[in-house]
DNA sequence: ATGCACCCTCTAGCAACTATAGGGTCAAGC
DNA sequence: GCTTGACCCTATAGTTGCTAGAGGGTGCAT
């Protein structure tokens, strides 16, 4: 299987296989006569898995972990488990994070369209001591 | 008022603000003797502008334009609203996007804490193939 | 033999900073 | 008067996770 197969069948860019290699989430495969990278089935779960955890918000790091620890799998699971805890709080963090972005937006979004900027609700937010002062 | 104070006054790093000198988000101040940046009450306005909307989650492109909106104080608000309004859309939707991902981790972590990491169901998830059939 | 799709390496670019190296300035204390 | 320390300066490289480009080689069909 050469890359751009490999890319179409995990969904992934060409560039980014060979950055997960560079990056070590790949080890470096065989290659053709021609010099070309010569994928088998391992690779292909490999990296399917990698895009699995990166589209579930694993960052690099803790996808290298992941993956460590699924290649022993005699090893109690309590690791795995506290990897994917922690990315769990992380996510959770972002979502209040974000969460309260979207109320401080929406309060002030609206009902100032037809108005000038000097009026305008969005714009005093952002700068409140001309906006409830002297200006 | 020196840069430190500028950046003690505003919750900003040193660093920061002059980076923020580099992207235009702020103009170059006047200078002492001693060639360091001299900052007035207009500049902590407006780096206080900057920090509230980057805290908002505007990215430093939006930030510019907001900036130069509010300085036109006679335009009509409608482009501010704008600006506002797809930025709030781009916040919902990465609140979306994170609330799978929260749903999709909170459905498979737990309940293998103490098993192997062969059964784990994290790893399982992750590893569809291997997870479901021969092994 | 020539066109085309595909592959190769190496390097630079993106956002938005942060950190480091290697220096200069300034006020205080001995 | 000289050193110590806190602060400032520029310029450059690093961070994350790719993506895009230059400048070339391979392999198959026409």
């Amino acid at each position: 299987m050469k890359i751009g197969e490999l890319a179409r069948a995990t969904d992934t860019k060409v560039e980014t296989i060979r950055y997960y290699e560079g990056a070590g989430l790949l080890a470096p495969p065989p290659r053709t006569g021609g010099n070309y990278r010569s994928y088998g089935t391992d690779e292909l779960l490999r990296l399917s898995f990698i895009r699995r955890a990166r589209d579930l918000g694993f960052s690099l790091d803790e996808v290298r972990e992941l993956l460590a620890l699924a290649d022993d799998r005699d090893q109690p699971c309590g690791a795995v488990d506290a990897v994917a805890s922690s990315h769990l709080a992380t996510i959770e963090r972002k979502i209040a994070d974000l969460s309260q972005m979207r109320d401080e937006l929406a309060r002030v979004i609206g009902g100032c369209r037809l108005g000038k900027v000097g009026d305008c609700k969005i714009i005093q937010t952002l700068e409140p001591m001309r906006g409830a002062s002297h200006n």
